[in-house]
RNA sequence: GCCGCUGUAGCUCAGUUGGCAGAGCGCGUCCUUGGUAAGGACGAGGUCAUGGGUUCAAGUCCCAUCAGCGGCUCCA
């Protein structure tokens, strides 16, 4: 006998084998005809998944008002994009296709290149198939009668994920369409009739497995919702969030520019993207020197012995631009990593225990070839500016070090009102060998980093396999508007330059006996790039009052007060501002609007109301025209919110397809 | 690096079956002198990414290269 546990308290009593779908039709006609799918014992299972014959369960059904729910019906309208494929196209081989956060995606292989041209017709195709609202059917088969299934299909790719990622399933699930059969775990709604609208987004190309060396795929990028409005919403959205790409902002606001002559990757600072940095690069300086750092600086090239002895060189060749080569085989890198010129000034005097926690900081420009197909925006460059610096310390030293700089990067995040960011604790995978130092150094180090991220209150999440070879990391990983994420700020130990096979550190002890320190590697906001590139999608280009490249704007009526506002134009810049004023022969209606286009965070109007009482009419981007004030009153608001680094507006929600919230393997 | 798409004025884009290179914004000059999101007139601005090919004729068709975009893979 089994006893079905319902959200409401009550509970069902069945003698016989039974289905989500008899439940939901005894309790109600209503229910059973909206239901798209069922949580037992809290798994997602379709309405004809055959629940247990004893027992107690707890059921619950989900509607389409349940946010559950999309997902079950996202991934049985990529089934039904499948089959307008196969319809459509000859020789189609099945791969996965699984859900992601804001849709789904199938891959495919097949010889006809998918483009975007063919998404009207297998759109159309998939509107056929909706509109028959015939059921998706579970069939639960034993291993051996399922890889026939699949031979019986020519599905190679079914085959060999049966009999590889598969290979200890004794009972494999399908998932039948009318003529569409596929290997597939589910759930799935009960008819075509729950699918409400969908969209094809864009065509990829995917590797089989994600593994390089295999086949790569085509994969269809779609979305589906149960009504059209929202479809609608969500493409409204992705089109808001695009227009946020700091790509796309960079250029409008004169940010930052790349020229193909210059190269690919390399990012030209425009006046007003180098105000910005150049501010936050004093900010990040402040707070080096508070936290007892001492500045170096160092070269952007070094001879390539110094990187064969750190390891980076030839182990990362690939990625780096080729040696300078001179005469007499004097060859030079431009430097891919900063660490190995710090560990030389490291080595440039002997240490003892009393200096240590050594602390090298050094805005350091590094060079990395990154792959054609890999660069994109400020975001991955081919030359970026790391806030870097490396801490040699003991090994006792390292929990404290490890708190400073994680304390660092999140005043430094908590600063710019950036708070939508995960961290991940990089950690070694012990199947692995690649690792250098004892797993020993490796247990204790990742436990005190779990410890100190507790004792901070940050939400790490540890993923084995995301260490770098050489020791443990912490990562601040933020989402851009497109739905990509990317790594900013790090914290990193490092077991292998200090070691005796690479630059053999040393320090004399109490003991009066030579020590290893311990090496941490670590930058707060990441690369300069980056960092910008991610902060202007956080504010859509405009910046907080601190980091304005033109923080007011002087806006004069008309040309008679030409004289009065040149004269608040030269006050504010006397009063540390940086002020620009627009005195053309223009309507102050058009002027008001190129500053607010332009995100100016203040306007100061001035007419001759103003000259004669001595005001200024202070006009504030967010809240409008805030009336006349006193210039001394003008300029302490703005020195106060200057001062106190004021955030009033950030952006966030991404628009794409990014991989959380994957699910539905196959 | 791989798959697909794209490259036309400073920017955003249109350009038909191959037949004289276009618009809006921006920019310049002039008129207008105005109080919180676009005043008007005139004008300048192009090796249609680059190199080859097909053709009487190429922005348009084909090939290569470079660059960008969406993904995949990689990321010290």
């Amino acid at each position: 006998m089994l006893e079905v546990h319902l959200p409401d308290g009550s509970v069902k009593k069945y003698e016989s084998p039974i289905t989500p779908a008899a439940v939901a039709a005894e309790i109600g006609p209503g229910l059973a005809k909206a239901a798209v799918s069922a949580v037992v014992d809290g798994k997602t299972v379709s309405m004809d998944y055959p629940l247990p014959e004893e027992g107690s369960i707890s059921l619950r059904l989900l509607t389409k008002k349940d946010p559950d729910a999309i997902h079950v019906m996202r991934h049985s309208c990529a089934h039904v994009m499948a089959r307008a494929v196969m319809r459509l196209y000859e020789g189609v081989q099945l791969a996965f296709g699984p859900t992601v956060e804001g849709g789904f995606y199938y891959d495919f292989d097949l010889d006809h290149a998918l483009s975007d041209e063919d998404f009207p017709a297998i759109e159309a195709e998939m509107k056929r198939i909706v509109k028959e609202e015939e059921p998706f059917e579970r069939l639960d088969e034993p291993r051996e009668k399922a890889l026939q299934i699949c031979r019986d299909l020519g599905q190679k790719y079914k085959i060999e994920h049966i009999e590889e990622g598969l290979h200890d399933q004794s009972r494999l699930s399908f998932y039948r369409q009318g003529e569409f059969l596929d290997l597939c775990r589910g759930p799935h709604v009960p008819t075509a009739s729950h699918i409400g609208a969908f969209k094809l987004l864009s065509v990829a190309g995917a590797y089989w497995k994600g593994d390089q060396s295999r086949k790569q795929l085509q994969r269809l990028y779609a979305t589906a919702f149960f009504d059209k409005k929202e479809l609608e919403e969500h493409l409204r959205r992705i089109d808001e969030a695009k227009k946020r790409d700091h790509r796309v902002l960079g250029k409008q606001l004169d940010l930052f520019a790349i020229n193909p002559l210059v190269g690919s990757g390399l990012i030209l600072w425009l006046p007003k993207g180098a105000t910005i940095r150049g501010l936050l690069e004093d900010f990040v300086k402040g707070e080096l020197e508070r936290r007892g750092y001492e500045r170096v600086y160092t070269p952007n090239i070094g001879r390539v012995e110094l990187y064969e002895i750190s390891g980076h060189y030839p182990y990362y060749a690939d990625s780096q631009f080729a040696p300078i080569v001179m005469e007499q085989e004097e060859r030079y890198l431009l430097r891919p990593m900063n660490c190995p010129h710090h560990v030389m000034i490291y080595k440039s005097a002997p240490r003892s225990y009393r200096e240590l926690p050594l602390r090298l900081a050094e805005f350091g420009t590094v060079y990395r070839y990154e792959k054609s197909g890999e660069v994109s925006g400020m975001t991955r460059v081919r030359g970026f500016t790391q806030d870097d610096a490396h801490i040699f310390c003991t090994v006792d030293q390292v929990a404290d070090e490890f708190r400073g700089c994680l304390e660092m990067t999140q005043f430094v995040l908590k600063s710019l009102g950036l708070t939508n960011y995960r961290v991940r604790l990089g950690f070694r995978d012990p199947k692995s060998d690649k690792y250098v130092g004892s797993p020993e150094n490796w247990e204790r180090a990742q436990q005190s980093l779990v410890e100190v991220c507790q004792s901070l209150r940050i939400d790490a999440q540890p993923e084995p396999g995301e260490a770098a070879f050489y020791g443990p990391k912490a990562d601040f990983v933020v989402t851009d508007a497109i739905g990509r994420e990317w790594q900013l700020g790090t914290v990193q130990l490092d077991y292998n330059l200090p070691s005796q096979e690479r630059f053999g550190l040393e320090y004399t002890g109490a003991d009066n006996h030579p020590h290893q320190p311990v090496m941490i590697h670590r930058a707060p906001l990441g690369s300069l790039e980056r960092f910008v590139g991610v902060l202007i999608e956080h504010f859509a280009g405009a910046f907080p009052l601190w980091l304005a490249p033109e923080q007011v704007r002087v806006l004069t009526v008309s040309e008679k007060s030409e004289e009065y506002g040149r004269q608040i134009e030269g006050r504010l810049r006397d009063a540390g501002l940086r002020v620009k004023g627009d005195y053309r022969g223009e309507k102050i209606n058009a002027k008001i609007r190129e500053a607010q286009v332009g995100l100016i965070p203040y306007m100061f109007v001035v007419g001759e109301k103003d000259m004669a009482g001595q005001t200024v009419a202070v006009r504030d981007r967010i809240d409008g025209d805030l009336g006349p004030m006193s210039f001394d009153q003008a300029v302490a608001k703005l020195r106060q919110e200057i001062a106190d680094r004021t955030v009033r507006q950030t952006f966030q929600g991404a628009a794409g397809l990014g991989e959380r919230g994957s699910n539905h393997e196959y």
